[in-house]
RNA sequence: GCCGGGUUAGCUCAGGGGUAGAGCAAUCGCCUUGUAAGCGAUAGGUCGUCGGUUCAAUUCCGACACCCGGCACCA
């Protein structure tokens, strides 16, 4: 006797095991026929599999949104199938489903055009039209191995072996495809419906190392239905007219260029955003207890050596030096030489070791907009969001082990206060935990992640965790936050590091008389401040709140005559602080009104005859919306109340 | 760094072995204008760089640089 408990609370009997085909049966035949597949406990199963035990019981159909990533895995298997039909002898390798559709990965001599996706397309959605049964078997390992070599899938063989002898291997067939999947998927193609596109191609490593054979990957989307499809594409359009590249040319706010690929030129517009960020940011520090610092960007070989970087991170880093010194170091490497810093930290340990720390003085919170440079990969380079010359709202917070906990709440408080005044309530936390090549005995990461666990739980912050991912010298948390199109960008950082005090000799006397090694964190909100104003630009579509827009006001003449009205408007403007423009050129005010408004212009104030007779502004709001006229005074007042940074009262 | 695609006017893009095209922007002139594009004229290019094939290359081939999409990387 088995009993299946519904979601809405109801339950069945069964005399004995019964597969989830058979319970939708027995619900309806609407919902049989819609039945894509069935959870058990919340894990989503093939309706083909028997259900053996009491369970809860969930009846999958297209509307549920977990059954998104069963279209998808099975969108990816049909793309393999009709790629193996167009293009014989490609081979076929991974193709799970991924945020927002699928991929699959092929091996093939030929390389795989965009031009072959519509013929491609066409051939997935005859395979949906024949509506293949999709049919799960088992296999013993050695009958997968010898199945897959035999047909020449040399990956999938390769895959198999290495999995443990004495396993079992799920199949699935579909028409003459058959691949190695743990499933679950969908009763038959014709499930799958048309909703999918195939969209990008790529190159990817055979199992993600880049040792590897290169395979070639091919992406797609895929829906329940074709709405939800074009409302994934009409997406794309809006985060592709956000992109900051784009933006940042339009809005005057910076441009790239080859002599200096992957650093930023930055315009007057794009520099008063950097300093108006910076400024906001730098207050914020200041009350929360950090100190100040500037230190070299050029520093001396042997402080990396002592650091750890030079042999970790040598390829990474740039090496400057006049040419004398250059031409010593060619002749013999060991040479002193000079290295432009890829990071803060060894500079805020040398200012730390200046004169005798106490106890009392800790904890000390070192900050610096440090400019940093690293020699990213050619490929990883995008935008201002990945560069090879950026500045870190860095800090580093010498403090006892005791102190580490309290310093972590109070940092994730402080850095949940910014995000929110940015824009971003949606924080997500990860905890990245020791890698596999670490700096530092495993006792010290102990006892790091031990500190750091504390404070994440103290903090009661959900987190997930990520394991392998942490620093090289310590464990660390990520914040990752969440934009206005549903993106999350990963910015805040907090790192616990129990190492590089060792390596550079930080102690403190405590309150026994005796020397102690302090404790690092490191710590950044915005992470990268280039990177930070490209979410910021694409979070807001260009269009920023008024205490961030570069341009925040410009007053617009409709005649002549009222060009002296807008000049004193201007100076009131300019008297309250706010960074506003002044447009006299003879245009129609509907010219003035379209340029401003596609510049992102927040307050546009226009002035004609009336309102240079009254004394009055027609004050425009960049949405449109509210369109008045008011006193001069009240205008100004308004605007300056609204341009003050949040949380600078 | 790897795979694929790309680079033509300030921007968006068309073209194509025989002296290079559009729209927008720019400049100049007319128009004094009431909330998202007034009218007219003018100017603007080593077709990414270097090399090869050719009587002739911006066009075909190769190398390089950079950009785009992924992958790998991200201290």
């Amino acid at each position: 006797m088995i009993l299946l408990t519904l979601p809405d609370g109801s339950a069945r009997r069964f005399d004995g095991p019964v597969t989830g085909d058979e319970l939708a049966r027995s619900i309806g035949p609407g919902l049989a026929k819609a039945a894509l597949a069935v959870k058990v406990d919340g894990i989503m199963r093939d309706l083909a599999l028997p259900i053996e035990r009491d369970a809860k019981v969930e009846i999958v159909t297209r509307t549920n949104p977990d059954a998104l990533e069963l279209l998808r895995h099975d969108a990816a298997h049909v793309l393999a199938e009709a790629v193996q039909e167009l293009f014989p002898g490609t081979q076929i390798t991974f193709g799970p489903a991924v945020d927002n559709g699928f991929y699959y990965d092929f091996a093939r001599d030929e390389k795989f055009t965009p031009e072959d996706f519509p013929r491609i397309e066409a051939r997935m959605k005859e395979i949906v039209d024949r509506d293949e049964a999709i049919v799960r078997e088992t296999w013993t390992r050695d009958e997968a191995i010898g199945y897959f070599a035999a047909k020449g899938e040399a990956f999938k063989a390769e895959y198999v072996g290495t999995i443990p002898e004495d396993e079992s291997i799920s199949i699935y067939r579909q028409g003459k495809f058959v691949d190695l999947c743990t499933g679950p998927h969908l009763p038959s193609t014709g499930k799958l419906g048309k909703a999918f596109k195939l969209t990008k191609l790529a190159g990817a490593y055979w199992r993600a190392d880049a040792r590897n054979a290169q395979l070639q990957r091919i992406y797609g989307t895929a829906w329940a239905d074709d709405k939800q499809l074009q409302a994934h594409l009409g997406q794309i359009e809006e985060a592709e007219r956000r992109d900051h590249r784009r933006l940042g040319r339009e809005m005057e706010l910076f441009h790239q260029q080859d002599e200096a690929a992957g650093m930023v030129f930055w315009h007057p517009k794009g520099w008063t955003l950097f300093r108006t960020l910076e400024d906001f940011l730098r207050r914020r520090l200041e009350r929360a207890g950090y100190l100040e610092v500037r230190t070299p960007q050029l520093v001396d070989r042997k402080l990396w050596e002592e650091s750890g970087h030079w042999e970790k991170f040598r390829e990474h880093m740039y090496i400057a030096e006049n040419e004398a010194g250059l031409r010593q170091f060619v002749a013999d490497p060991k040479e002193r030489v000079f290295a432009l810093k890829p990071m803060n930290c060894p500079c805020h340990v040398q200012i730390f070791n200046q004169g005798l720390k106490s106890y009392r003085d800790l904890p000390l919170r070192m900050a610096e907009f440090g400019s940093c440079h690293r020699h990213e990969p050619s490929g990883a380079l995008h935008g201002i969001m990945r560069v090879r010359n950026f500045i870190q709202d860095d800090a580093h917070i010498f403090c006892t082990e005791d102190q580490v906990t309290a310093e972590s709440i109070a940092f994730c408080e402080l850095l949940h206060g910014i995000y929110r005044d940015l824009g971003f309530p949606e924080v997500a936390v990860r905890f990245a935990d020791r890698p596999p090549v670490r700096a530092g005995a495993d006792p010290v990461w102990d006892r790091a992640e031990a500190a750091l666990g504390a404070a994440v739980e103290a903090a009661k912050l959900p987190h997930t965790m990520a394991p392998g991912e942490g620093a090289f010298y310590g464990p660390k948390l990520e914040f990752h936050l969440k934009d206005s199109i549903g993106r999350s960008w990963q910015c805040g950082t907090l790192q616990v590091d129990f190492v590089l005090p060792e390596r550079l000799d930080a102690s403190y006397v405590g309150q026994d008389g005796a020397k102690h090694r302090p404790v690092m964190l490191h710590r950044a909100i915005l992470g990268s401040m280039e990177r930070f104003i490209g979410v910021l630009i694409e979070h807001h579509a260009g269009k920023f709140p008024l205490w961030l827009a570069p341009v925040q006001a410009v007053v617009a003449t409709i005649v002549s005559e009222a060009d002296d009205h807008a000049r004193r408007v201007k100076g009131a403007l300019d008297d309250a602080g706010l960074r506003a423009d002044i447009d006299l050129r003879n245009e129609k005010i509907n010219y003035k009104v379209r340029e401003h408004s596609l510049a992102k212009v927040p307050a546009l104030l226009v002035v004609g005859k009336k309102e240079a007779a009254q004394g009055t502004v027609a004050l425009r709001r960049l949405d449109g919306s509210d369109q008045e006229v008011l006193a001069l005074d009240e205008a100004v007042t308004r605007l300056r109340n609204e341009a003050a940074a949040p949380g600078a009262s």
